[in-house]
DNA sequence: TTAACATATGAACAGATATTCATATGTTAC
DNA sequence: GTAACATATGAATATCTGTTCATATGTTAA
């Protein structure tokens, strides 16, 4: 709380997380920032998926998602299993499932918040 | 557990979350996933903090700092409380603080992960 | 072998995004 | 008023990223 205005450096950087931490998290949560790979995971919520599936339930072509499946596979956020001619993709665990439900209790409490409070005020486009 | 040939749709999209929520959660992740405003958000675990000093601290421009700000603003990540010339920031509430665990749970476990075992087996580059 | 299906992947392109630079706004002290 | 400081922001730009297209790999069935 206090101010003073020529030495306002107060961050006790001793409890930063390491830089390969920050590195990797900001990686992972990047991964997770795309609407195609976040309906790709919520549809895996549930259930284990092929390829085709996915490319059908997300409403993208095979290939795009197939492209975005690689990418989740090297994020560790997906695991597979070949089975004939399909790939079955399910969560890799549940760090996802529960990062998945903070996000969303996150986006759902502000948007309760939107219409009632005050706070800031700031965060407007334009 | 089931392979049926033809018909390998076995997705309960009941279950889905909303669309708008995947949508802007994934929004959310988008902007977790900036190592400049992960560092950023790292600092702000701990302490509050002025523009000027996170700056510093991320070594980058006051300026691309600023910009990022905003960012995180507009997201609901952190508050600020104006006091004389400096702004002060501080994370918004305690989802982020609980994503940002995870989320170095989730790479930490993994990195252990990587030296061992054998599952999928794929994620390489090149 | 061929054909049909399922998935993966490289190249290219369009659209998004983070930083820099210059400048504007706002505060404090004189 | 001016000067110095603190922060915000628009425009330009270089870089990154997601999709498409074409094609390669791999499986199954004949």
């Amino acid at each position: 709380m206090k101010t003073n205005q020529d030495e306002c450096l107060k961050a006790d950087q001793t409890q930063l997380p390491a830089e390969y931490e920050i590195m990797d998290s900001s990686e992972l949560f990047k991964v997770l920032g795309d609407q195609t790979r976040m309906r790709m995971i919520c549809t895996l919520l549930h259930d284990e998926l092929c390829v085709h599936d996915l490319a059908r339930i997300v409403n993208m072509s095979q290939s795009a998602v197939s492209h975005q499946l690689r990418v989740l596979r090297q994020a560790h956020l997906v695991r597979y299993r070949r089975d004939g001619k399909h790939t079955w993709y399910t969560l890799a665990d549940d760090h996802v499932r529960v990062m998945v439900e903070l996000a969303m209790e996150h986006v759902n409490e502000r948007n309760l918040n939107d219409t009632s409070n005050g706070n800031g005020g700031d965060d407007h486009d334009g």
